[in-house]
DNA sequence: GCCGTTTTCGGCCCGACTGTTTTCAGTCG
């Protein structure tokens, strides 16, 4: 038997078939509820294909039992009878269409039954000889405008899509937020957007503004020495930088900052789903104000907290507003509560479980580390150096290994107000097993297991291996469970259900890992493993002083993923971490 | 195609911008 597609499989056959269907002139709402499941599908962290089988995909929100029956065809057939239908009528080379600037489904329905045009190729060749222009409804601008997106180079395009990691992107804003504040005294400049939300990575920055100079700010925007090109009006300016992210800037009178901030903070799929809600009660949602059918008027809000109580809501953190059930957690009951969780914050963090020093491939001594947590108000840190198999010419020997302890004893005596604990971030070899023997890791205070090897096993090998693992009497916590790296690299083939339950039932803690390439748990999948039972650890995996910080990110995932701090091991002191492990608890 | 503290049928977010238009359709975020 085939194994099941993933969800990205199935979630990308959903949208290709909404495509399909869009071009085939279905009704807009058809469409966008395709679109809607393939998110849904793609967010959810248990295997859809499975779920649609036992008749339980239908309890995601956005899929129905058409969709269902859909997802089951696929994973039983290989593909959709519909989608097969479709794309005997319509030229595969359509949807390439669409994916211009300007050019949606209905100007490439036109162009295809008009000129027959059905591929870039034709398009190209259309447009050459000036036949756009005398379809009705088209004209010379929109020939010129094909023309010029067809010219531009694939680089370009290239870099048009890509994304720009939270860290960097979240810099950039503060730059151009600190630079247009000390230019217009009296603005207040707020990153808005993915950027809030503390996205993965952003596709561009938003930018929201209160001044009662809009004039002078958005003028003040294109002057901006980081900003390469700029257009503006008195509503806010757009611009480019130089190193080729556009900036959105959108500025509002004092008075409804809590509507544009809410609207501009998105995502587009909490704002969509938020205002048919706020429809069914008689009032409409924009970045302007609410507007109420009882009465006529529209309210201007300052604060986002005056935008959600308007509705009926708790405020809702810009972490969780991706349109995955806050809206329903939200609504307020008779007492005034809403199911919204308490989210884990930076501060709740008492210690750091994954660090590395020059023992292997860190920059820092084990002091310097030490120093730097207590500095930051740790209560402990764990020295996790690799293990013996690492590679990379910084492994350590079991010899080397029992010499870092006494290092880690000898520190602790040195170094006043924190507690450093010796541990190492293992192997977990291609067999599930670890790569040092259990004597050893008996003596240590922490252990962690890391895959670095073997990325490319089988799906059930890969579970096998990692459960295995976990299983390991000796074993902690697993570091970066899932091996992605954030637009460079696909997490590797795993069963995580399998090891969320694995987990839960012998008790090793999964790592939401803070390093920004990898947030890895991600935030979906975090969310999931607390659902299973499983109890977290948010670390740095600093590999120098400065890079303890990193924990931030690990954070920001773990509130995108509903994370409370008492699901987080080490948001706790000392004696309470020690008593979870499960040695301490035999 | 999905969904329901006004509905199992009849709705389905909101506004800006562009280019083509004599009042608006299509696209985008």
């Amino acid at each position: 038997m085939a194994p099941d597609p993933t969800n990205g499989a199935i979630a990308d056959a959903l949208e290709e078939l909404g495509d399909l269907y869009e071009l085939d002139g279905a009704i807009v709402h058809r469409v966008v509820a395709y679109r809607t499941g393939a998110r849904a599908v793609r967010d959810a962290p248990v295997s859809v294909a499975e779920l649609a089988r036992s008749g339980r995909a239908t309890e995601l929100p956005g899929i129905g039992r058409t969709l269902q029956e859909k997802i089951v065809a696929l994973a039983q057939t290989g593909s959709i009878p519909a989608a097969e239908k479709l794309r005997t009528r319509i030229p595969s080379g359509l949807i390439q269409l669409t994916r211009l600037p300007g050019l949606g489904p209905k100007r490439a329905r036109l162009l295809h039954s008009e000129l027959g045009v059905d591929s870039l190729q034709s398009l190209r060749e259309a447009a050459e000889a000036h036949r756009l222009r005398a379809v009705k409804g088209l004209g010379p601008k929109f020939e010129e405008t094909v023309l010029d997106a067809l010219q531009r180079p694939v680089e370009e395009m290239e870099r048009a899509a890509a994304r720009t990691l939270l860290p960097r992107a979240l810099e950039l804003a503060e730059t151009l937020a600190g630079a247009l504040a000390e230019r217009v005294p009296d603005a207040q400049v707020i990153p808005a957007g993915s950027l809030r939300r503390q996205a993965d990575s952003v596709k561009d920055i938003d930018l929201v503004a209160v001044t009662d100079a809009p004039e002078q700010l958005a003028a003040a925007f294109a002057e901006l020495p980081e900003i390469e090109q700029a257009s503006g009006s008195t509503a806010g300016a757009r611009g480019r930088t130089h190193s080729g992210i556009a900036v959105d800037l959108r500025i509002a009178a004092p008075g409804q900052l809590g509507n544009l901030l809410q609207h501009f903070t998105g995502s587009g799929a909490h704002n969509a789903a938020l205002r048919e809600a706020a429809v069914r009660r008689g009032l409409h949602v924009s970045e302007y104000g609410i507007l109420d059918d009882a009465t006529g008027e529209t309210e201007h809000l300052v604060s986002e907290q005056e935008v959600y109580a308007r509705l009926g809501l708790a405020y809702i953190e810009p972490e969780l507003r991706e349109n995955r059930g806050e809206l329903q957690a939200a609504v307020l009951d008779a007492k005034g509560r809403s199911q919204l969780p308490k989210l884990i914050e930076l501060a709740d963090i008492r210690g750091d479980l994954h660090s590395h020093t020059t023992a292997s491939d860190g920059r820092a001594s084990i002091e310097e580390m030490a120093q730097a947590a207590r500095d930051r108000g740790y209560e402990y840190l764990a020295i996790t150096d690799h293990s013996a198999s690492h590679g990379f010419g910084n492994a350590v020997s079991p010899e080397q290994l029992r010499r870092q302890i006494e290092l880690v004893r000898a520190a602790n005596e040195k170094v006043e107000g924190i507690e450093i604990l010796a541990g190492s971030e293992v192997n977990i070899l291609p067999d599930g097993s670890l790569d040092y023997e259990d004597e050893l890791l008996a003596e240590l205070d922490w252990v962690i297991a890391s895959v670095h090897t073997a990325f490319a096993m089988e799906r059930s090998d890969m579970t096998e291996r990692i459960v295995k693992a976990i299983e390991h009497p000796l074993l902690d916590a697993i570091g970066h469970p899932t091996g992605r790296k954030i637009e460079q690299r696909r997490p590797y083939a795993v069963d995580l259900e399998a090891v969320f339950a694995a987990a839960a039932r012998v008790g090793t803690m999964l790592e939401i890992n803070g390093n920004p390439d990898r947030r890895d748990l991600s935030d979906v999948d975090a969310r999931a493993a607390v659902q299973a039972g499983v109890m977290l650890v948010v670390d740095s995996d600093a590999h120098r002083p400065a890079t303890l910080a990193n924990v931030r990110w690990g954070i920001a995932t773990a509130r995108r993923g509903w994370v409370r701090a008492q699901d987080v091991a080490n948001s706790r002191p000392l004696d309470e971490l020690r008593a979870l492990r499960k040695q301490a608890r035999k």
